[in-house]
DNA sequence: GTGGTCTAGACCACA
DNA sequence: GTGGTCTAGACCACG
């Protein structure tokens, strides 16, 4: 698994790297209740500062990706996070309804975000079998 | 035009109130030519300071929203926002891929995303007829 | 003689003003002597205010481009503006030069530069013979 | 890289600032992927607010000049500014002519124009080598 | 220690 | 009255 973070982003380092884990769980590079390198390890792979990485686990903890023992290590979490229920959702409207409601008004369409999302889930199915 | 924000979000103020103002435009409640109250008025009647207000109408006319005359005030840009380019769609993906890679996790379908997407593009022509 | 304003603009629409009625004199549309419109009589012509007219009339005056008599109205400064002298170069490439920096990282050449000025200076001269 | 600012000119301050530093990269004194002082540290230094700094800051990474990091500070761009399209030519006209106009009926001639360029150009030239 | 956000209040330019 | 500029000081997010 390579971790791929742009320093000149706007988004804040932490957040990429939840990112970057998060996709990687999606796409089956990583399996359910496979190790994590330690925080220690990744921060001086990465080049980052370790509060950094340990903020990334801690919250991805919280959401129930990762489950972090004090022996073993920072493992994927089997169950995955918890499914979708209407906080989720709502919550995900919040998000996104900005977004659709600019891209709108610079005229992209309901297709263009079907093809978006189609064109996701299917480079998730695709690498699910060929990557790695 | 009513605006709702939402002071304990962790969304800050200024972006909350670009958020509003493209809503309403987008549900055309607010016309292209139309005049948005002063920087002063608002943050009064929001109860903000005027440099939160006077932030989010120069970002909003940095993007092309808004027009900011000298002593006309602030108006909707009758051109709006530039079309999308292919800047702006890998930017819309990089800021969408992780949203929908953590939904996919928790069971958030294809489908739904269609819903969601096809329910907002309702949501907003029913409102530009009946909303104000 | 026809007044453009852009009221979208950011020059302040008495700047603008002034630029029109220099713009005038340089193609020898206006002459030496000739009178121009009031104050009152060209801000109800443009239809802005009167202030406005005023100060950027007042402005010309201190320039030397106007005269402004109680009775006779104003009239162009037959001697025209004071000659360049020193000072007037200094200030000259003051407001220059941040422009010709930024332009050069823009990667404008001397040359865009030279060509810039010629067609200009052609210009005034083809509008001198041609125009009204 | 000193900065030299001019408190009673009418010019603000944080364009003030933006000139000297777009002199500064236009001279080579300061490189692409260098770093600039804080905008505590220059504002201190200066002796003028931090949120004037920001200001000049924030305008010059919109215009592609410096990239902000979130800790590692202000950068140079190394890329620079967007290269000159036909609307930055065309404003470059609108604010230059003006100029021109107003100094051509001070005497000033096609040729000291030529001169004033040439002169700025190789001045850009000789601090390249000289300067720091 | 870095920039980001928000508040507060002052003065000025513009129309 | 409008926005533009500048100052001042506070708290937070990031690393």
């Amino acid at each position: 698994m390579y971790i791929q973070l742009d320093f000149e982003s706007d988004i804040p380092i932490y957040e990429q790297l939840k990112h970057e884990i998060i996709f990687a769980i999606a796409k089956k590079q990583l399996s359910p209740g496979e190790r994590l390198p330690s925080v220690r390890a990744l921060a001086s792979d990465i080049g980052i500062n370790l509060h950094t990485v340990n903020k990334a686990y801690q919250q991805l903890k919280q959401d129930g990706f990762l489950q972090i023992h004090r022996q073993r290590g920072v493992v994927i979490d089997p169950d995955g996070p918890p499914k979708a229920d209407t906080i989720y959702r709502e919550h995900l409207q919040q998000i996104l309804f900005p977004i659709f409601a600019d891209a709108h008004l610079r005229n992209v369409t309901k297709q263009d975000f079907h093809e978006l999302i189609d064109h996701f889930y299917d480079a998730l199915e695709k690498e699910e079998t060929t990557d790695e």
